[in-house]
RNA sequence: UCCCCGAUAGCUCAAUCGGUAGAGCGAGCGGCUGUUAACCGCUAGGUCGUAGGUUCAAAUCCUACUCGGGGAGCCA
């Protein structure tokens, strides 16, 4: 009752356009204030958008207009005016202030509009998350869970929830949270697929959404403790099956983002038009022929001109750097002087980055020569070949002895199993990885043995084969990698609300 | 777990050869009727991450620890 009065209440301001000669009433936070003498510019945020309000002395109560005038960011307030276009405003609209209510002051609100560091933002997170940049990617994110809903959901997938408290494990068991369930020692799930194999025999295609939690101790940005993850498992699906679903199901999701969040996607400076290549047909690569393009001349020369780009990038910022110092010496008025002193320290900073890619290039390039046959592909070897493809990358086929038991071994090459991963391009690497499941009994029993796990464990898992086995598989696609692919985020952990890391569970 | 880098004002950073700290932003006060990280003037704000050591003298050199960043391994 109480939602439904407020709505009615106030306007968004993402609906001023619907509103424009009439007065209407904005609730939110400011943004931001600069005061001019006898006129304010304030910015209101009201979760929906940014719009600049304009208050002229006389319009408003002199006490009211010098009590707005000393309000701190992200004081909270409603502000009624008439609507007007002006380009000049976030957002193309702009309000003629006609009265001003504040709800809530905020005194010394931590994060201002200057520059801050990670450490700082993490730990004010829970503020953090209304500055634009963190808005913009989680209305994306937004966008790419509620379309992979829909996709699954429009393609005859069945949503089943699988559990998170488990006996045992997909793969790896050392890699688990434990906890203590009532004296028992459980796991808390690090995927849902086992579970959606038995929903799968009862639906045909089913799929699971959730979080799931890895206690690998990774301080990478690519890396989280908990994260979301989807899992869809088709019945009577082969290899070919499963990369077209995949592919389809990307680029849909892709294509959502780009029809809902075009605006944000442009604020954040996302590589739009990269992502409109985003389409089926994706690259398909064995794992032997990544091999092989790892080994080439090919990758060496690419990787050599890489090295060669980030020298001369680097060089070009060093130049840059002592033409602002020269400018510097010369600069007369102070506030100059300080934002040239503001552009050099950022030059330094890409500087630093630079140095940090010329460091690791080599070692890439000597991972990637001397790759044998046989190992799992790294995180230098996926970027590797994602950067040399414009559109995502399936790489099928690893080795057996480097995958998880239950993938189905290929009948024409022992040595091989039918999985996949899916490489994001640019350099973004793994956000999907999938396997047509082993459907026959005794070779799966023979794999776990061969794995040192007891079968009895996994009996449930076992009679699936037992009672009308089918050709079946699935796959599973990272949220939060999803997210900083299509936003364009160098770091995984402003792709959810609340990160969750290695030491990183505060807020 | 291993390798590299870092910690100075609320925030972002500076401090030459070892000589006990300085800018901007933010905050406070004042000025400005079209601003866009506005601008101009003034004010306050520091046990230089912690504990030792070297030295006449340490933010600066050495050792250990704590915390953080990046990468490796592993993965989505």
């Amino acid at each position: 009752m109480v939602k439904k009065m407020l709505e009615k209440q106030f306007t968004k301001i993402d609906n001023l356009k619907n509103h424009i000669g009439t007065e209407v009433t904005l609730a939110g936070w400011l943004y931001r204030n600069r005061p001019s003498g006898k006129v304010q510019f304030l910015i209101l945020r009201d979760g929906s958008g940014l719009c600049q309000c304009v208050i002229e002395s006389g319009k408003i109560s002199e006490a009211l207009f010098e009590a707005v005038k000393s309000l701190g960011q992200e004081a909270s307030l409603t502000i009624t005016g008439i609507v007007r276009e002006e380009p000049r405003s976030p957002g193309g609209h702009e309000l003629a202030v006609t009265s001003v209510k504040i709800i809530g002051e905020s005194k010394d609100y931590p994060i201002t509009p200057k520059e801050h560091g990670v450490d700082f933002l993490m730990k004010n997170r829970h503020l953090h998350l209304r500055s634009q940049l963190e808005w913009c990617i989680g209305k994306i994110r937004h966008t790419i869970i509620n379309s992979v809903r829909t996709f699954f959901n429009d393609n005859g997938f069945t949503l089943v929830d699988t559990p998170i408290f488990t006996t045992i494990a997909g793969e790896g068991e050392q890699t688990l949270f434990e906890v203590d369930y009532f004296g028992r020692t459980l796991h808390l799930a690090q995927t849902g697929q086992l579970y959606l194999e038995s929903a799968a025999m009862s639906y045909g295609k089913a799929y699971c959404f959730g979080p799931t939690f890895r206690a690998e101790k990774s301080k990478t940005r690519r890396h989280l403790t908990e994260f979301w993850m989807v899992e869809p498992e088709v019945a009577y699906i082969d290899l070919h099956g499963l990369l077209e679903l995949g592919e389809n199901f990307v680029s849909f999701v892709v294509e959502q983002v780009l029809k809902n969040n075009r605006t944000q996607l442009e604020e954040i400076g996302a590589d739009i038009a990269a992502l409109e290549k985003i389409k089926p047909p994706f690259n398909r690569l064995t794992y032997t022929e990544a091999v092989d393009i790892l080994t080439s001349k090919a990758a060496a020369d690419f990787l050599a001109n890489q090295l060669e780009s980030f020298k001369s990038e680097k060089a070009a910022i060093i130049n840059k750097i002592a033409a602002l110092e020269a400018e510097n010496a010369n600069a007369k008025k102070q506030w100059q002087i300080n934002k040239i002193a503001a552009d050099i320290n950022e030059l330094k900073n890409q500087a630093d980055e630079l140095d940090v890619k010329i460091e690791n290039n080599p070692k890439h390039a000597q991972l990637a020569a001397n790759f044998k046959w046989g190992k799992d592909l790294g995180g230098s070897d996926e970027t590797i070949i994602s950067l040399m493809h414009e559109k995502p990358v399936f790489v099928t086929h690893y080795p057996k002895a480097a995958k998880a038991f239950y993938m189905k071994t290929d009948r024409t090459n022992d040595n091989v199993v039918e999985n996949f991963d899916l490489l994001a391009p640019q350099g973004f690497g793994e956000i999907i990885g999938g396997s047509v499941r082993e459907d026959d009994y005794d070779m799966l029993v023979h794999r776990v043995k061969e794995e040192g796990y007891a079968p009895e464990s996994y009996s449930w898992y076992l009679d699936l084969r037992k009672y009308g086995t089918v050709p079946h598989g699935g796959f599973g696609l990272g949220i939060e990698r999803t997210v900083a692919w299509i936003t364009g985020s160098k770091h995984i952990r402003q792709c959810i609300a609340f990160p969750r890391m290695m030491d990183k569970v505060e807020i």
